[in-house]
DNA sequence: GACGTTATTATGTCTATACATAATGATCCG
DNA sequence: CGGATCATTATGTATAGACATAATAACGTC
């Protein structure tokens, strides 16, 4: 018995899976299949809608719906603050201002931000532990003008945090990658120079310039796990 | 003018910004929302829903819509074939199919996917190459109950493009992590044993029991990137 | 005051109907 | 035949009204 939207998903999906609907082919319009499942149409609509988004169907206008050839998996990736990651794990979290100081930051930087090439801004270094052990390394590229004035102590609250909570929801883009441990993490984090490291690489902006840049270096062992 | 469900999101997300609705407290509810936006419940359902997805509401049934404290950023990860990949930088995929064999997966493997610890399994090793250069090195296990008898041609067409139309639309779990190489992968991908190197694991199950399980291996310089 | 029960309430969802929009395919014209 | 125009059609979205559900708050009992 088909009741609600969900319904209707998980019949639609079964029979994707199952088959009965090839990659590649058309499935019957939303106004048939509500008839077939003694439905509305709005709830055949908000099944579909949602497989669309899973990147299971494609939908076009007046095209019809079918079924994807070469389903692009989406996962969904949750980026926490790193407090409530390392406490997720049962860990306590502490962190270790290392340096804070006015720089004009390096080109390329400077460049991906949309700041002036020599304009000076704050530098933060951050050292995350996990249990007292190093957990991540934090360097990060601040425009002290979204800073209220005086600042906000860093050293009380961490900076990614103090961000989260006053100029969050914002937009922005994430990389990541691995790298080799350079000199500095090497010694921060205490691994040979040249380990494998997992970096996230994060920028954020509120409008047209950027706020800050981070470049987070996990310790080794770090994996990010999602589903699917 | 507020019209559509969009409007809806922009002028809530804006208030939030604006810190109009300050994080943690409770926005006014559908009802008053939909009178004041001059729009049907539904609307602003469908616009405070979206929002909560993105993570940035917490809605609770008879609670109310509270604004996010801490909010975890959702960024969603497409996750491409390979080829796909490759060919959306402008370049031409290729691969070599460097192994297949019949044997037994490594305790932790087996353990993972919920296969018997003694049972063979097929062993599939790749190379997967853009325009002629090592791209990424492939490492799986393959449960053959889930192929046809003859089995497919993963010489012609690659184990990962099979897969994915063939036995798609499974759930399952993807890791990825920084490790060092090994010998075998230094050697295939043309690094320094040693080398950082972007690692990605999918899991992937039909049912109960694992299908396959993959490492993909990628060349130095790779980057997943994102937008939030 | 502690505890179980009930009323209340905000969100969650469904329905039926209507109109909007985009894309296709047919048609008409030069 | 090429190209512009228009009718058609499937999805996209809006609406009002209704009931479902979950969780809180109020209440009554002991």
């Amino acid at each position: 018995m088909i009741a609600g939207w969900e319904d209707v998903r998980a019949e639609v999906l079964r029979r994707i899976r199952a088959r009965l609907w090839a990659p590649g082919a058309l499935i019957p319009g939303e106004e048939a299949l509500a008839a077939e499942f003694g439905v509305a149409r709005a709830t055949v609509n908000r099944a579909l809608r949602d497989l669309a988004e899973a990147g299971l169907l494609e939908r076009r206008r007046k095209a019809g719906t079918r079924v994807a050839l070469l389903p692009v998996r989406r996962a969904t990736l949750e980026i926490p603050v790193i407090r409530q990651e390392v406490e997720a794990r049962g860990q306590s979290h502490s962190f270790r201002l290392l340096a804070m100081r006015m720089a004009v930051p390096p080109l390329p930087v400077a460049g991906q931000l949309g700041w002036a090439p020599d304009a000076e801004k704050l530098y933060l270094e951050t050292l995350h532990l996990a249990d007292g052990k190093p957990y991540a390394h934090e360097t990060r590229w601040l425009d002290p003008a979204h800073l209220p004035d005086p600042r906000p102590d860093f050293a009380a609250v961490s900076v990614n945090e103090w961000l989260v909570t006053h100029v969050a929801f914002a937009t922005g883009d994430i990389a990541f990658a691995a790298e080799a441990a350079d000199a500095r993490s090497a010694e921060v984090l205490g691994v040979a120079q040249g380990a494998a490291l997992f970096v996230t690489e994060r920028t954020t902006f509120t409008t047209e310039t950027a706020i800050t840049f981070v470049r987070l270096i996990h310790a080794p062992g770090y994996r990010m796990v999602t589903m699917v």
